[in-house]
DNA sequence: TCAATTTCACTAGCCAGGCTAGAAACACCA
DNA sequence: TGGTGTTTCTAGCCTGGCTAGTGAAATTGA
């Protein structure tokens, strides 16, 4: 199925540009994620608290404060005043970080818009609901929490599903 | 464009399903990788080295010794000798890893078939088509290795482009 | 044929980047 | 006002990467 093995070759795309980009701008991929989550947020008018990035990144708040430490050393990110809140802290990107990541993603950005909208406009309800019904596949509930028994499952068909990878 | 924030929830959803997975079978995310990866070109008839599992995890081969020590311990791969070169080994999976792999993955991927074969005759090209070319676009050397001066470039746009996330 | 080179997995030891536990400051509610 | 939950941060641990270097086997080439 040649739609199933393109998702494949996307999946990867996506993982190596991630390594690329983390070696790049020589910092780990946790690091780049949240410095996009952060710059995202931010162009979306929304303001970042370190506790919505441990959650963003799926890493502990005591990370997240080495992680801010680390990317505020490197001029990346800084911690200003929360204006609500005194326990808390805003997150921002500096310019450095907006310019740097702006180089790295802008032309791959525009890329995308330019293939998405080449898709034929008839198309286009099947193409996206064929990914979130793909999303749905992947959040369902089959990666079970306990996966049973399993002692003594049926040996392994040895062969044909090679979707597996 | 709804195409794109389909794409992005896949992204999410995909990211969130292999931490769903290193958690559930309690081990990180690289090894459940690495145990999908000899399943999947097991089943394909292939073998696979040390070696080979370094490059598709992206890890140095000493990392991957370490990995198959962890991974031997915990009885779902297995070193065997290499049939024509001495110096080198065949790493299999064990029947226990088929069985666990197995029942996490059986039910999506049957899903994901699914899903792949409910799009429309017509339009199965083009999703293949926009699919291929997104991952062309993630391939693309746009993630430069070097960013150049970019000191003192054009400060944030501050707001618009939200696809950065 | 056999010496030099390359490639293989592995060992030893280092370090970054996660984690848990616990503390201080603050918000919020009865 | 007092109690409880939430916020970030500090301290210290441990996993899982890394580099450097080893011995054995394959490969190359004179």
């Amino acid at each position: 199925m040649r739609i199933l093995r393109a998702l494949r070759r996307f999946r990867v795309a996506d993982r190596d540009m991630r390594r690329r980009m983390s070696e790049g701008m020589d910092m780990n991929a946790t690091d780049v994620d949240a410095l996009r989550f952060v710059i995202a947020r931010q162009g979306a008018g929304e303001t970042v608290t370190p506790r919505a990035l441990a959650t963003h990144l799926g890493i502990s708040t005591a990370s997240t404060t080495k992680l801010l430490d680390r990317l505020g050393r490197s001029g990346h990110l800084r911690r200003e005043p929360h204006p609500r809140d005194r326990r808390s802290v805003v997150v921002v990107a500096t310019d450095h970080a907006h310019a740097e990541v702006r180089a790295r993603l802008s032309r791959m950005h525009r890329r995308m818009m330019e293939v998405a909208q080449a898709v034929p406009e008839a198309s286009r309800p099947d193409v996206a609901r064929f990914l979130e019904e793909m999303a749905e596949c992947l959040s369902a509930e089959d990666t079970l929490e306990d996966a049973g028994p399993l002692t003594a499952a049926p040996p392994p068909p040895d062969g044909s599903d090679e979707p597996i990878g």
